[in-house]
DNA sequence: TTCCAGAACG
DNA sequence: CGTTCAGGAA
């Protein structure tokens, strides 16, 4: 067992090290990781990711990437732009949180994403798991990781039990925290101080060999976040997990229990997409991305969709004036006179 | 049906 | 702490 949550010793040392050789040889070839992108591209993929999966975003990523390579770029986009390239991503305020950050980023930080916790977290658009993420995965700052990925795999390792709905626990915080490698205090990484790791994280967080003390505590902390995120990606998933292939299931308190309640649902259920205002919404945007953009406009002619048009979207006008209001409100489109709509600029 | 690298707001 | 906010694919 274990003492106050903490794990026993050697175990921790066993999963650190065989989950650090499992992500050498699986981790995905993603076009932000290995030192192919900059801290600023890899807040962009962090933000994309939120709440959506990681294959659909790849090609949003790299076409963003190529048409705004930098904060100041998105900065001086048209929003019209940003809302068209964030496409069917889904979520769109966020598209529209990242180009706010990306002028915070270019203007007050004299376009230098900031390298501070604190920092970033102020951002918009930037909570605690995509700054914590940008601290680890950009930085290679020694700082633990919780997302929903984390907290189930941690969770089920050494808790041996499903993780909770809702918001992380101070307990799965401090799990997260006793975990990752380098600060047990015994345990050879020393202080705070990541020297260890370099400033160039990606380009050692995959392709190089390392040479890891026997415990497993000099395995870089941002291995260990990236490697423990995609476990539970691509092997320790919430309803089906693959416990035959898992590199740590020697070691897994979930399954040796006999995985008691897996995939138990902890939330709340979920409210149906179908019919719901996001889904109208949603069509309400489509309708405006199918116009030209703001940037291919001549003079003159703007992309507006009379409200004739918009009462064709959907049949419940009383929901899709909820809904174009909403959209108003979150600066996601312009109601002109007489009801009219477009994308702002 | 279900799942999925969250954040902001009241 | 509870709600809202998309969308696609297995």
């Amino acid at each position: 067992m274990d003492v106050m949550g903490v794990p026993e010793r050697s175990r921790t040392a066993r999963v650190r090290l065989r989950l650090a050789a499992w992500w050498e040889a699986n981790a995905r070839d993603l076009p932000w990781r290995f030192g192919r992108a900059t801290p600023w591209g890899i807040l962009v993929s962090e933000v994309m990711s939120q709440q959506t999966q990681m294959s659909r975003v790849v090609p949003y990523w790299t076409a963003w990437m190529e048409r705004w390579p930098d904060a100041a770029a998105l900065a001086a986009a048209p929003k019209s732009d940003v809302i068209g390239a964030w496409g069917r991503l889904g979520y769109p305020r966020r598209a529209l949180r990242l180009q706010e950050c990306a002028r915070v980023v270019a203007g007050a930080c004299g376009d230098e994403l900031p390298r501070t916790y604190d920092a970033l977290v102020a951002l918009p658009g930037v909570g605690d798991y995509t700054a914590s993420a940008v601290m680890s995965f950009a930085y290679g700052e020694r700082i633990a990781v919780v997302d929903t990925n984390i907290r189930r795999v941690l969770s089920r390792v050494f808790a041996g039990e499903e993780s909770r709905g809702g918001a992380a626990s101070a307990a799965e915080r401090a799990l997260a925290a006793a975990v990752l490698p380098g600060d047990d205090g015994s345990d050879g990484a020393g202080s705070d101080d990541d020297d260890d790791v370099p400033r160039d994280v990606s380009r050692d967080s995959g392709d190089v060999p390392h040479d890891v003390s026997r415990d497993g505590s000099r395995i870089p902390s941002v291995m260990w976040n990236q490697s423990v995120m995609e476990l539970g990606a691509l092997v320790c998933t919430a309803k089906n997990p693959l416990c035959g292939h898992c590199p740590v299931r020697d070691d897994c308190a979930f399954l040796a229990a006999g995985r008691p309640g897996l995939g138990e649902r902890r939330t709340r259920p979920r409210q149906r997409f179908r019919g719901t205002d996001r889904q109208v919404r949603g069509i309400v945007l489509d309708a405006l991305r199918g116009l030209p953009a703001a940037s291919e406009q001549s003079a003159g002619r703007a992309s507006v969709l009379e409200r004739a048009t918009v009462e064709t979207l959907w049949k419940d006008h009383a929901q899709l004036d909820r809904c174009v209001a909403s959209l108003d409100e979150d600066g996601l489109i312009e109601i002109l006179p007489g009801g009219a709509i477009r994308l702002p600029r």
